[in-house]
DNA sequence: GCAAGGTC
């Protein structure tokens, strides 16, 4: 029998410092094992992993691509092996001495793999030291005290309802994967990828593209009346005047707005529009309760953030920070009902008293109840995300991370408030006609009580006006309009609404999803934002529906999902579903491997036409994008070497073709996207036609090589879009200075003194946008780059983002001398959003 | 270098 210290293992770091801290009363002290943090107390040590620290792949000799037919990997090996060394070893050195391992995983099915994965590795060292399980809904005292109090034994069939999992997903994945790269001859970065997960989300892009595609809009016409209430000039009484529509009953009695043909539209309209009023036919007035929303899960967090602008990725992210910071829960979670041991009084007295939430909190507090709505959804790993409690201080936080922080604390303090009331007025006026009388219809609401929206500011609260009206009620009629419009193709998925729709049908983990959008990105299956999928994406689901249509189905998922649960219950094996899964793809590939040529050849001309920019005017062949050895790009003629046309592109940025085409030469309008630096190129072949048409103005002198050679500075437009100031003598002198990509470039008669170099300016076409003078070239590039330094150098104190930055630079503080020196209180007055307090803190930082 | 699932 082992005498060593109790060695528990959790999921992550984050989870053993918790339990440590709990276990120990807060006596347990952190070490660094092989650089991995272990919390020892007592006979206790607590070591947390980094989720799966060994992950399943095919044995080494099947790695080359080229040496394998893919089908092969169908009964190939799979090995385990650690992915994470260090923890690993740690893991190893820890478990020798122990003489009694806890596994407190995560309480879901991964968590139990994880965990399993832990006792083989425990297991490798010491074959007979006890190892049990604890499992618990949520890391609080009374949870991890009783777990501990009531170890359990590890759920091997659970475990391996997730190794089945794994296993599936490489096979499939790898196979097929490495099947479609081969066919269409991409072996590099970029190969061609499908899998469980990915392959229905991107089908699920591709069929509402097919949707947008095959769309035929139809004409329809709608009729709106403004009406007024009152006897008197109803022109007086602008608060009266609210607009109503025309609205009919079709065949099936249903209201109708939508008026489908022209001659009875314009008929309708000549009524409405020599009438001089209408009579209120029917008024009704309903009262409707708004409840507040649920507690946030993850999709419905990202959702969220996606409406304040923070693509799915980026709001993941600085949620991960502000977790890790300690300031809101785990972020990656299905639950959307708080635990029991949650008080929300308790959580809500932790705002009291602060600047931005402490109004908020008391007038929560102030009631003699508070209930917490609750979601569909109770999971047992992780509560919904909220706030901890534990605060930031201003400075702590940049403003995205301020921005979501302060979404998850208003969030969690709609989920404790009252639900809105709202009352709905409708109003139908009559307009007299000869035959049947032309209907008006009107909807109007108010937030009689505002509940949970006075702490919630995301959901829209706007109200629409109608007056208070009475039946029989005479309004004048005091405008009138007719308007033409169309259907509209089905939008396309955004972000958050991909990953709703993912989780709708039961396809990847609160934890992948969003990372599963990305990957489509990566792999050149999507474009843009919103996502709009590449020829490439058509081609890929194209191919799966014919040859493997449950790659692309979420039907592999249920599937798969039926397997696991009777994995866990102990009505099958491992075996029996991992076998029955490997047949179903021989039969794939029976399938496949004989139209792999086919399949191969559409896939590349796929390839090519998300890269054709149009015909080349010279032969006629494609005009491609193309990258140079150096990686920048350029279009050039698909017939090279016989025809060697080429069109420069803007040298920063990677090109985007758009959907629209120029109207002079049938190419494809290119966009750089260069994160925020993002802007559209147009037309190839205008852009450089207009650089052949611009001579060189030449300005002056050239500061580097005008005494020595006479070098002169010129304004020049590059076929490539982009303008400068440069010297004459280039190549052999490459002086030059960025000038602006937009406006129009006028040389003034003014001179800079120093430089001897006129003064410029730039216009616009479009009237709306003023003119400005840039001023002397060389003096400019040098405020250009002052500039650059002084953004960043009020962005290094901790806590002060770029926006912040610019909120003080216009009160005059563009420095961080200047920030020091400031009055607190003068700035918190004049900054929004800033108190005097968050001021003084950053003048601390800034010594 | 392939998947999807953990975590950072």
């Amino acid at each position: 029998m082992s005498q060593g210290p109790e060695l528990i293992i959790t999921e992550k770091d984050n989870a053993a410092r918790r339990i440590a801290d709990i276990l120990s009363g807060g006596s347990a002290e952190a070490e660094r094992t092989r650089g991995v943090n272990v919390y020892t107390w007592g006979g206790r040590r607590c070591i947390g992993l980094s989720g799966h620290v060994v992950g399943v792949d095919f044995p080494p000799e099947y790695d080359d691509w080229r040496d394998v037919e893919p089908v092969e990997l169908i009964d190939a090996p799979i090995d385990k092996r650690p992915t994470q060394e260090n923890i690993v070893s740690a893991l190893r050195l820890l478990a020798r001495t122990a003489g009694r391992v806890v596994i407190a995983t995560d309480y879901d099915r991964e968590g139990e793999l994880i965990g399993k994965e832990a006792y083989e590795l425990v297991r490798e060292v010491d074959d007979d030291v006890p190892i049990d399980r604890v499992r618990f809904s949520s890391i609080t005292e009374r949870e991890v005290t009783e777990a501990f109090a009531t170890p359990d034994d590890l759920d091997f069939d659970l475990a391996a309802a997730g190794e089945a999992r794994q296993i599936v997903d490489l096979v499939w994945g790898a196979a097929l994967t490495r099947f479609l790269s081969l066919s269409a001859r991409q072996l590099g970065d970029d190969f061609i990828s499908v899998g469980r997960v990915q392959g229905p989300t991107l089908k699920l892009i591709v069929d509402r593209e097919r949707e947008i595609e095959a769309f035929d809009s139809e004409d329809y016409w709608e009729l709106f009346a403004d009406l007024a209430k009152g006897d008197s000039d109803a022109g007086d009484d602008p608060d009266g005047a609210f607009e109503a529509q025309y609205f009919y009953h079709d065949d099936d009695g249903t209201e109708a707005e939508r008026v489908w043909d022209e001659g009875a539209a314009s008929g309708a309209y000549e009524t409405l529009e020599t009438a001089s009023t209408a009579t209120v036919d029917s008024v009704r007035r309903r009262t409707r309760t708004d409840d507040p929303p649920a507690p946030f899960n993850t999709t419905q967090f990202i959702r969220a953030a996606s409406s304040l602008n923070y693509t799915a990725q980026r709001a993941m992210s600085i949620a991960e920070d502000l977790y890790t910071a300690g300031y809101i829960t785990y972020p990656r979670t299905d639950n959307t009902v708080y635990p029991d041991d949650l008080d929300p009084r308790e959580l809500l007295d932790a705002f009291v008293g602060t600047r931005q939430f402490g109004d908020d909190a008391e007038s929560l507090l102030d009631r003699e109840e508070i209930d917490p709505t609750e979601g569909d959804e109770e999971t047992t790993d992780h509560p919904p995300i909220h706030p901890t409690g534990e605060l930031p201080g201003a400075a702590d936080l940049d403003d995205d991370e301020w921005e979501v922080y302060e979404l998850v604390v208003r969030r969690f303090f709609a989920t404790v408030a009252d639900p809105a009331t709202w009352e709905h007025l409708r109003v139908v006026a009559a307009v007299a006609s000869e035959g049947e009388d032309l209907l008006l219809k009107a909807n109007g609401k108010r937030l009689v009580e505002p509940g949970y929206h006075a702490v919630y500011p995301y959901s829209s609260a706007s109200e629409s006006f109608v007056p208070d009206v009475r039946e029989g009620e005479e309004l004048t009629v005091t405008d009138t309009s007719f308007e033409a419009k169309q259907t509209q193709p089905p939008r396309r998925y955004g972000q958050s609404r991909l990953i709703e729709t993912m989780e709708s049908m039961g396809i990847g983990t609160k934890a992948t999803r969003h990372n599963v959008i990305q990957k489509l990105y990566d792999r050149g299956y999507i474009e843009s934002d919103p996502p709009r999928p590449t020829r490439l994406a058509h081609a890929v689901v194209e191919a799966a529906e014919e040859f493997a249509e449950r790659v692309v189905s979420e039907e592999m998922t249920a599937q798969l999902e039926a397997d696991m649960q009777a994995i866990t219950r102990g009505d099958a094996t491992l075996e029996d579903v991992t076998r029955e899964s490997r047949e179903m793809l021989e039969e794939v590939f029976e399938g496949l491997m004989e139209s792999g040529e086919a399949v191969g050849d559409h896939l590349r001309e796929s390839l090519k036409a998300d890269r054709t920019v149009g015909a080349c005017p010279e032969c006629g062949s494609d005009l491609v994008i193309r990258q140079s050895r150096q990686g920048s790009y350029f279009i050039g003629c698909d017939a090279y070497p016989e025809c060697t046309r080429t069109l420069p592109l803007p040298s920063t940025g990677k090109p985007l073709l758009l959907e629209e085409t120029c109207n002079d030469h049938g190419l494809t309008q290119v966009k750089m996207l260069a994160g925020r630096k993002t802007f559209v190129h147009g037309c190839p072949l205008c852009q450089a036609e207009a650089a052949d048409a611009q001579e060189d103005r030449v300005i002056g002198a050239c500061p580097d090589c005008g005494t020595d050679h006479g070098g002169e500075l010129a304004i020049k437009q590059l076929r490539s879009g982009s303008r400068l100031v440069g010297c004459t003598r280039y190549p052999d002198c490459d002086y030059s200075l960025p000038l602006p990509r937009r406006g129009d470039l006028e040389v003034t008669d003014g001179v800079c003194e120093e430089h001897d170099l006129p003064e410029l300016r730039i216009t616009y076409d479009d009237e709306d946008r003023e003119s400005w003078a840039l001023g002397c070239p060389i003096c400019n590039y040098r405020e250009y780059q002052a500039e650059q330094a002084g953004g960043s150098e009020l962005e290094s104190v901790s806590g002060i983002g770029e926006k912040t930055a610019e909120k003080l630079q216009n009160v005059g503080i563009d420095d961080v001398p200047s920030l020091k020196e400031a009055e607190p209180d003068a700035v918190a007055d004049r900054v929004d959003g800033v108190g005097p307090d968050t001021v003084r803190e950053w003048q601390a930082k800034a010594d």
